[in-house]
DNA sequence: GTGAAAGCGCTAACAG
DNA sequence: CTGTTAGCGCTTTCAC
């Protein structure tokens, strides 16, 4: 036993110990294991091979406490909304083009948005990201007071928070045009009760339906986020003595929800009833669905989200970013029953 | 301007700054914030309103630094795996419990396993929990090395490596001898491919066969994890000239595929096809869906993980604990066609 | 009940 | 190219 392998129980080495092993000072070992220019090739090597044999990892809480900046970005997000999964992917790899960590805090039936947004708070980040926010008014207020805040996919007025978003009155509006084009005339909205985004979709199916004049068999229903929720819209439709020829739903996970209910009651879509979704998330891309769906092209929201949150940690003035969505047309919407 | 209100534009406060605010000093400050006996109840207010009028949040990287053990707990998970979701949520409380923190990250097809944790290993977590892990041996044990190291949902031989799991041989023959009671004769399984637990769920279903003199008519196909998979099996079972009148599927995903092919052909479920899901995840709780699973009970899971992870974090040796499953009869199997 | 001082593991100037 | 010194924001003795 030479000792040099300490095969430690509990304690992880340190720099220190790197250093000791190695013979050499701390600052050199920094120097080397940040890859910064300062040592020579013959003491990086042997650095870096002292420091992997004893299973030396730098601590990334002492580094990030020692830099002015801990570029360090924190996001919220929903554990079980497919979206938001997608969303997160894109935003580390966002963050990683400009050398940023990521710190993600979930938000989940039993783990409320406040205690997320707090333990992002306590770990020093230097901007927070908010997907799908439910936050009020006065909370947001004071998280922004605390640091630089940035809300995705949902709308907010209060001042110095950063929005970034889908034009979710255009979208809806897409839907609509298409579903209009193939003939449909009675089309019902399964919308997004009280969540970020759905006053303004809603908004948009009346306008746009208005726009086709089919206001009179324009219908809204109260739904949710969820499959039960597009589910429990859809029989409810069924259950009428003339059901609509088609469902824009509040999203993916509301139209598959929609679908299920369609297939299990015999009904063939888009032959009877056309259904289109919203998000483009993953449940609309499987081969075995095929959803029409409005696009909200996670990549480009959540390049959009990190720069933008990197302005505010700038300084910059808060701004709103509306993107264009888009219909991806797939194969859950065709002509209505009856026109060419 | 009394100057009192610093509404810093980029700095936080500090302890420090606090402290001045109050004319005491950090130590106070800190044992305020803590919330530990030492303080008069007089200078506890005083400091508390002083803190939040000042926005200021303890730093959870000072403290962790500075205290000899982080109490940190690192978990991978897959961003799109419902079951995950539904591990993490629990184990968010099963460390709250032990006054423990969590941080995550998170799998995804662009966010390999080995980066999401190399940034746990950075954290200086005590322990890493893996949902699910796909880490080759050679890798696993590297981990290990690192430090206290935990699969969940997934087994190994690599020493030192704690494992918390359940039975999946036992899983599936629950669901074998379920549809055996129904009647069923010619049942399929379309398994996990290449995925954690799948070999051992593929040979709980040959044996639990066996077991009923089925071992002629049972029939395993190559699935997945996802929807796709699910879809594109049963797709390919539905081209047989006798398909099998029940499936059991390698997770809720795949069995969600699965149903939704059925639905789409317009086969009754479970009239015609029963089908048994795995996992017990929100997809199988839908109202709508009523998927007959096999529920690995993510709350004692999470729980047995995070105890694991502390008993490794203690110097304990690691074990495996594995745990019986039990099965969740819902709407998705019933009778054999032409059974009693 | 309160304060002074040391130091967690690291990086950022500087010297040499 | 390498070492010394200081200190990030906090907690922890140990005095008073």
């Amino acid at each position: 036993m030479t000792g040099v392998t300490e095969e430690a129980g509990g304690t992880r080495p340190t720099m220190a110990d790197v250093a000791r092993a190695a013979g050499i000072s701390t600052a050199l070992v920094s120097i080397v294991m940040r890859g910064v220019p300062g040592a020579s090739e013959a003491t990086r090597k042997r650095v870096l091979k002292i420091a992997d044999e004893m299973g030396y990892v730098p601590d990334q809480r002492a580094r990030k406490l020692r830099q002015s900046s801990s570029r360090l970005l924190g996001v919220t997000f929903e554990l079980q909304q497919p979206f938001h999964g997608d969303l997160v992917e894109q935003i580390y790899a966002a963050a990683a083009r400009r050398g940023y960590d990521v710190t993600l805090s979930a938000v989940a039936p039993s783990r409320e948005e406040s205690t997320a947004v707090g333990a992002l708070l306590r770990e020093r980040c230097e901007a927070a990201i908010l997907l799908g926010s439910r936050l009020g008014t006065e909370e947001l207020a004071r998280l922004a007071r605390r640091g630089p805040t940035l809300l995705v996919a949902r709308h907010t007025d209060v001042p110095g928070v950063g929005v970034v978003r889908g034009d979710d009155k255009a979208g809806v509006a897409l839907a609509v045009d298409h579903l209009a084009a193939l003939g449909h005339r009675h089309i019902a909205h399964i919308d997004g009760a009280g969540a970020p985004g759905s006053s303004d979709r809603r908004l948009g199916f009346l306008e746009a339906m208005g726009r086709h004049g089919l206001q009179d068999s324009a219908e809204v229903l109260a739904g949710g986020l969820t499959e039960s929720a597009g589910a429990q819209g859809m029989r409810y439709l069924l259950a009428r003595e003339t059901p609509p020829t088609a469902v824009v739903a509040f999203n993916d996970r509301c139209a598959t929800g929609v679908l299920d209910v369609l297939g299990r009651e015999g009904h063939a879509v888009p032959g009877e009833i056309s259904v289109v979704g919203y998000d483009d998330s993953r449940l609309a891309k499987f081969p075995h669905v095929q959803m029409t769906t409005v696009s909200q092209d996670a990549a480009r929201l959540a390049e959009a989200a990190v720069s933008g949150a990197l302005d505010l940690v700038a300084g910059r003035e808060a701004s709103e970013s509306v993107f264009a969505p888009h219909l991806v047309e797939r194969a859950t919407t065709g002509p209505a029953p009856g026109h060419p």
